[in-house]
DNA sequence: TTATCAAGACTAACAGTGTTAGTTTTAACA
DNA sequence: TGTTAAAACTAACACTGTTAGTCTTGATAA
């Protein structure tokens, strides 16, 4: 190697992440990456295709890791539906800890999307809660729908939405618990 | 008025809309606006104070838009719980027919939001039937996971990420009306 | 009919973005 | 010590939003 290289892919991508997390997406310019490392914005086009390539690279790590505290969840101890609870609980949790990462990652930019097969190895076992919960049928709907709840309640969070007062802790638990509770009859 | 104007903000607006709808976001560049309408970009800021200003207008038509549907939607006719999966309907209903707009209305960007005031008319009526098919005490609860449950909906299939095959519209009624049975029972 | 005047358009420019082409620096190896 | 290729660099392009300053226009007042 006649040049040794002074960075690789993993600091790029690490970095471009700090950035995002400190100061927002907006924040997150090839220039800027590159100075942080002091380094020059064409040198990084040696480790990375371009700038959605990058944020693909930092969606992906955030997907793992939120998929990750799941599986450690749906593991964990007592009845059903509080280890489905559990799971809902460590979501929201995850998107509280990192909601920058957590509205990247699920922005509707189809070209920011991490590969599927993220999620793949989680979301069976997960699936297999909901067949328990209702029927081998209905799991499927089952776990788009609390995906969507899940999704879809964080997100209104993040984005400040939920502003009407009241305990957005307990109004999570009810909804949940109510929709866990609406499968359970079936 | 010594020089009759060739564009008003009306024009802008809707231009700008047009060109979200037909190319997406990343098509919507003052530049492009201005041409459409036969006009230099600097001329825009006669009318609008910047782009964030632009696309908020275009947000606001959308939110106006969508409640006016489901205030519609609301009032029809059939049991309390018939009601509420038709406003659930309407709402599915009007993010597929608008997903891009859909998308920036409810885009986590909070410089893009419209006032709050565009709502508020339309969520007391709403919460008024979670009222009754719940308690007085828990609409607020009911209201806001319903909510976190359409918007996780529509926006995961406007994001293509119900990808695991089934019958979409089915799985959306089943889920909806599951959460709808869990909040009767308490 | 002509001069005035301000609204409403324009041009030119700035700082910033992602990205590419082409050039130079570097240090391990023959 | 000279060769060589990897890895950095500079310069530039086309694009973005935005601002300052200038010119064009046409209804109105004389």
């Amino acid at each position: 190697m006649p040049y040794p290289s002074q960075i690789d892919r993993e600091q790029i991508v690490s970095t471009a992440r700090e950035l995002l997390v400190a100061h927002g997406i907006e924040a997150v310019t090839l220039r800027r990456v590159a100075g942080v490392l002091g380094v020059k914005a064409p040198s990084l086009y040696r480790y990375i295709k371009n700038k959605n390539e990058l944020l693909v690279a930092i969606n992906e790590a955030t997907s793992v890791a939120l998929f990750a505290e799941l599986g450690v969840a749906a593991e964990g101890e007592g009845s059903l539906v509080e280890r489905l609870v559990g799971v809902a609980e460590a979501y929201r949790r995850y998107a509280h800890a990192h909601p920058v990462c957590y509205a990247l990652a699920m922005s509707s930019n189809p070209e920011l999307k991490p590969p599927q097969a993220t999620q793949v190895g989680w979301v069976l076992p997960l699936q297999a809660l909901f067949a328990e919960l209702a029927t081998e049928a209905e799991s499927l709907a089952a776990l788009r729908g609390a995906y969507a709840f899940l999704h879809g309640w964080v997100i209104l969070e993040i984005g400040q939405q939920l502003q009407r007062g009241g305990d957005l802790n307990a109004h999570f638990a009810q909804s949940f618990r109510a929709y866990l509770a609406g499968w359970e009859r079936g």
